[in-house]
DNA sequence: TACTAGCACTTGATCTCGTTGAGTGCTAAT
DNA sequence: ATTAGCACTCAACGAGATCAAGTGCTAGTA
């Protein structure tokens, strides 16, 4: 029988073989340290001779898995390495109870904004890995109105408070060339909500330029008013909002050698738009996602891992949380932390909507 | 004549003193080495034999200005130096024209959100000085209630809106047992809007308590529900509100050089409330305000300089803004920088209130 | 008397250079 | 196919030697 065209031996890597490759890179993680022969043979619960290990390291290197820094020194795990240890090696293993009962803080009583419920997910999640966190507040585009209402703050300016079925509160203040009564305000809210709530932001503000093409002339005034306001309301320049705490434990941390490395990374932060991007990109996928080192081109992020899980609530996903840390993680605690704690969030903001 | 008893001394200084100390600060604040008598005397306009110098030096070093990390190494002024050189010898430089329309940004129309503005001046201020900046919101308690305005969200939860004369717009989620009506909801506003517009917050939190030890048997039911419902509205468990920028500048620049001495600082970051403190301590005085050192007690504080000024509208002081950066910072050109943002913010801010 | 020149002394920083130890690669033996 | 053994590599470490910038003190000078 014919074996597959494609050389298998690329990633059919035998099964001591691997062994020897996730006890290196579990010695890395632990040690942030070139991990040699010698060493390895010892800590390997297998008895394989350190001669054996080096022809193996050779085969490994040979197949990119391995880099050293200079002739003498052990290997280092490259990405490939750790994607092919997250990939196939790494069980994650079930949370303590204590991580758990940490990230169920979450859901406590009290909290009654749902940016307060992000935040405090960053610092819960941020504290719990000792790397920066991030979470995307839920997408405008997608989440669905829930109430709509105009506020007269002076002759000119009106506030507009945007609530959404996810239960996020926006408000912002347009300034209008003609004095609108409070009174017209308030049956031009009544009337937009009548006709838009439960329709997406996106939906809206397609309907709404889509009726300011219609012929002007068959408007009433209210109707006129109401298209107008609300183009106003929604053509939100919206903030790209992101949550983000920890960086400070990227630099805190030795996790970086490098200090040069995190001069980048740090200024990658400061742009979250680049951040943003990245998350966002990620937004498809279910489940826990990891990439790693070169995978995400974005500069700044080379020598990182990001792991990233979505939340949600019953009908829609709403935006992504993350964390990123060093390349060399202990994934096996990691991923689970962030799983649960998506898990946690889609709850505890799924009780706070308000459908 | 007899003399003071007090030894004048002690803060009297020779005038050629006086200008070996400022050498020594200025050479201190360029290099941020330890300044020695020869190299010194090279800088000095004045020319001063290295001898000469040593000995004005050591007569220093007695006085408490100097310091040396050993025995042959140059003197390092001490925070008490510093004082004396802003106190008597800086000259605040007046500003470039280039800082000038950097810091007018500020005024750029399509900001319409005070929130904004306040972040906008973090940014502005700490890309100007590379070092971290603060900007506190305006206090709630001063401030005066421009709006107030139910919005029922579900059929427990009200949302609350609070508009002050200042421009700021807060929001929280409150939830009553009982479901009330958005029509009786717009009844309360509006009793309450005329009831209490252009209060204080505090004397309207007072007010309400007040009115409710009275005898509730002689309230009518929207006199009820309207106290009930203002006392949630206005016991905000107000979240001490900071705009921050740039502590990352204070890593990136080694302007710090011992490492865990940054530690500290950040940590006192971290918790922001620290922070306010000392802010709001500095309220009451007038002008930019300078804190070196040891002098602000708050450890995490120790080897840094606090530079502040108050912003405010026609009628109040309504908040504070600062930078944080070495205790060797070039006060020449902070100074000013400060100044005029507090300025700059101030004019911004009061044309945005609704007076 | 007030300043300065000169000199001996101190001390962290830098460089050199051998030593050490963990590591590799290769070859020959099992 | 594995392993023992050996020659070789190379960063890290420590001990001196050297350097440069600085001080303090004493004696000489305007």
């Amino acid at each position: 029988m014919l074996r597959s065209q494609v050389p298998e031996s690329q990633n059919q890597i035998d099964e001591r073989t691997q062994l020897v490759l996730q006890g290196i890179i579990d010695s890395y993680i632990e040690t942030t340290e070139p991990v040699g022969s010698r060493t390895l043979s010892k800590q390997l619960a297998t008895p394989i001779s350190p001669a054996t290990i080096r022809n193996i390291m050779s085969d490994l290197a040979e197949l990119g898995f391995l880099t050293q820094t200079h002739t003498s020194a052990g290997r280092i795990p490259t990405g490939k390495a750790f994607r092919y240890y997250v990939d196939s090696l790494a069980v994650a293993d079930s949370l303590t109870e204590e991580l758990q009962s940490s990230i169920q803080k979450l859901s406590a009583k009290g909290v009654s904004q749902v940016e307060e419920l992000l935040s405090n997910t960053t610092k819960i999640l941020a504290n719990l890995t000792q790397f920066a966190c991030l979470v995307t507040a839920p997408k405008t585009a997608v989440s669905r109105l829930q109430r709509i209402e105009f506020i007269k703050v002076s002759t000119s300016k009106i506030l507009v408070i945007l609530v959404s079925k996810s239960g996020v509160v926006r408000n912002k203040l347009i300034e209008m060339a003609e004095e609108i009564s409070q009174d017209f305000l308030n049956s031009i809210s009544a009337f937009l909500n009548e006709q838009f709530q439960n329709r997406s932001f996106q939906e809206i503000r397609d309907q709404i330029l889509e009726s300011m093409v219609e012929d002007k002339e068959r408007y009433d005034r209210l109707l006129a008013q109401a298209v107008r306001l609300g183009k106003k309301a929604f053509e939100v320049s919206d903030p790209p909002e992101l949550y983000m705490d920890g960086h400070l434990n990227l630099l805190m941390s030795n996790a970086f050698g490098d200090h040069n490395d995190l001069r980048g990374l740090m200024s990658t932060f400061e742009r979250k738009g680049q951040i943003m991007e990245v998350l966002d990109s990620t937004m498809q996928a279910d489940g826990v996602r990891i990439y790693i080192g070169v995978e995400n081109t974005h500069e700044g992020l080379r020598d990182c891992t990001l792991v990233t899980a979505n939340y949600r609530n019953e009908n829609n996903i709403l935006g992504t949380l993350g964390v990123i840390g060093p390349i060399h993680m202990d994934y096996q605690r990691i991923i689970p932390v962030v799983d649960y704690t998506s898990k946690i969030l889609s709850q505890a903001i799924t009780r706070h909507s308000y459908d």
